[in-house]
DNA sequence: ATTATCTATAGATCTATAGATAATGC
DNA sequence: ATTATCTATAGATCTATAGATAATGC
């Protein structure tokens, strides 16, 4: 009998050895990605998995330990894609010559462009993080790493802030921004929601607020 | 044999004869609220449940048609208490004499007292509601009412906003400031935020975000 | 008398595995 | 030769019910 290799202890995923193995692994993840959102985490069996993705439940537990490995693979997939998405827009290179105003403008757009290009993956893992308390911490963690990099790129701007304290006013600004962009690429909020804007509108009162808060100096 | 009186469609639950009919209802949603908490919805069972409350299965299906009612029964709840608490603070009658700054300030104080003396209850329910797709519409447009409520509030107020157009500014601000409230609710946060705020100075900021946001006329 | 509770269990999942079969690529 | 897949099923839940027993309150 072969050896099993995994990822690692977290993943506990197989590391494929052939082409469609990969293709198998994407469309499992893919097809649960599916059903939790469509009936969430504990209405979701290994065979309705197994038969989205056109494949048998034997099959599944040839690539993946067990149940939770395969959901946590999900949650590895989602956050990798995240991450490797943010250390690309966080390069400094890339904001050379931008100003305080331009890097917040920057963030918000690049929020609101990869959750929702990602929205179906994002809902998806929160609810997979909701069944699984070990994973919440990891899940916030992210979202950190996300707003110290933001707050590290707009300190090297601190002289256009006029606030009295720019480091704490802007780590407090970053925190409120990140809990409203969290808001907005919540599909239900629009139930809760008592205005309407697009993104620009959005990003463009988002501007106001900073302003006013941090006393950026005139453009 | 008797006939089942239901509370409605939606909930399902016995409407209780006794004295001890309510303890028992109360003990096994408190028993619920405690496991989901501990290991989500996914892992926790009829049995589980029934024997955190001391007493039996059978005496579950006594009370709730089956698992989903008493759920829905956990989120009935919730909502319930929440509702009852938010048309008691928003009695105009309490506010009489208040600038819209007195508003704001108690609507941050009320939203943070009453979520955190729910706060158990707040987290479990949004586990289940995570699981039951269906309830999720109903759990935004709770939050929905509540900042309507408060929109109305501070409309009456017009006149202290300089905003060039106070009411699109009114709604765009209580829609963020329901956000930023629902993060700092969240206990997950401490693990994403990068500024540490106790509950006074995040009041205090929020009014600094308000005033330069709004351009409310000085005091 | 009616309501609430318990015990015991049927029946329906669902997870995970064993063992046989098919596909891949050296 | 090795890796990936399928079929069939054991074993472990878990939900929900039936029927007997205990507690309540008119």
């Amino acid at each position: 009998m072969s050896q099993n290799r995994w990822i690692s202890d977290l993943h506990w995923r197989r590391q494929g050895q052939q082409t469609r193995s990969e293709r198998t692994q994407t469309a499992l993840l893919d097809a649960a990605e599916t059903l939790i959102l469509e009936k969430g985490t504990e209405a979701t069996s290994i065979a309705d998995i197994a038969s989205e993705a056109n494949c048998s439940v034997g099959t599944v537990y040839h690539h993946f330990k067990d149940k939770k490995a395969l959901y946590f693979a999900l949650f590895h997939r989602m956050t990798q894609a995240y991450s490797d998405l943010l250390r690309e827009g966080a390069d400094p290179a890339r904001w050379e010559g931008a100003n305080v105003r331009d890097l917040i403008r920057g963030y918000v757009e690049f929020t609101l462009r990869t959750t929702r290009e990602a929205a179906a993956a994002k809902a998806a893992v929160s609810l997979v993080v909701a069944d699984y308390p070990e994973l919440r911490k990891h899940f916030s963690e992210l979202q950190g790493a996300s707003r110290r990099t933001m707050l590290d790129l707009i300190m090297t701007r601190e002289s256009e802030i006029a606030h009295d304290d720019p480091s704490r006013a802007a780590a407090f600004f970053i925190d409120q921004l990140g809990a409203m962009l969290a808001a907005r690429a919540d599909p239900n909020q629009r139930f809760s929601a008592v205005s309407q804007t697009d993104d620009a509108a959005f990003a463009e009162q988002i501007l106001l607020l900073a302003e006013g808060f941090l006393k950026l100096s005139p453009e």
